[in-house]
DNA sequence: ACTGTATTTCCATATTTATGGAAATATAAA
DNA sequence: TTTATATTTCCATAAATATGGAAATACAGT
């Protein structure tokens, strides 16, 4: 991960549809949704839902598979994860400490 | 954290000059930076650093205080661990298993 | 008060991006 | 081949945002 790559992946989140169409392939993973689950789930016209499920997949933050007449979008974690130690890298000049999220009891 | 905010400080990010602001804030907290010393290290202007400043401030990812003549910003981490948190919830379910990331050894 | 340094605000221009209906394409079933 | 369902592409319009020089503001030292 590099800048160039983390604002692509970064702009392609900060985007309230497509935001919320990762977000709920986050928590029917790993398995995913077909594309017309998708549009219905959260009630988006066809069109709109594939101009950003394409925009999620060229940020490679979602991979698809196609099975019949359906296409099954998933997420891919490892970008994720690489955007996330990226944002954090070096934190504190290495020390990793003063950065990380407070323990909840 | 909420859609809203998430995409408020998703964009906040997905900025080139901002995001390069921000992890060099990373890089040097908790101590942090004066204005002017960001700009020298970032080579930008004055008038582009202090808009971008004022964007990372609004959307708490950065924090702020005057000492003198000097202002300095360093990073506010409990937005960007709320992001985070947002970003992974309810993963795959609440099995949190498919979205951590692999381990290295 | 005056000078020097630090930071922010103002502003006009240029660029990028989201939307959704209709048509096109792809696959499956009858 | 015909019909039905799933997904994508096309396209024109509307809206949001970054840039940086010059001026304004804020503060400290003399």
């Amino acid at each position: 991960m590099n800048t160039n790559q983390a604002v692509i992946t970064l702009s392609c989140l900060a985007q309230e549809a497509r935001l919320k169409i990762f977000r709920l392939l986050v928590q029917t993973s790993p398995a995913g949704l077909a594309a017309g689950e998708i549009a219905s789930r959260l009630d988006m016209p066809h069109s709109t839902l594939s101009f950003h499920l394409k925009e999620l997949s060229h940020a490679g933050l979602v991979k698809s598979e196609q099975s019949g007449r359906f296409v099954y979008y998933s997420t891919d974690f490892s970008t994720m994860n690489a955007l996330m130690a990226f944002l954090t890298e070096n934190c504190c000049g290495g020390e990793q400490s003063c950065c990380l999220p407070e323990k909840h009891s």
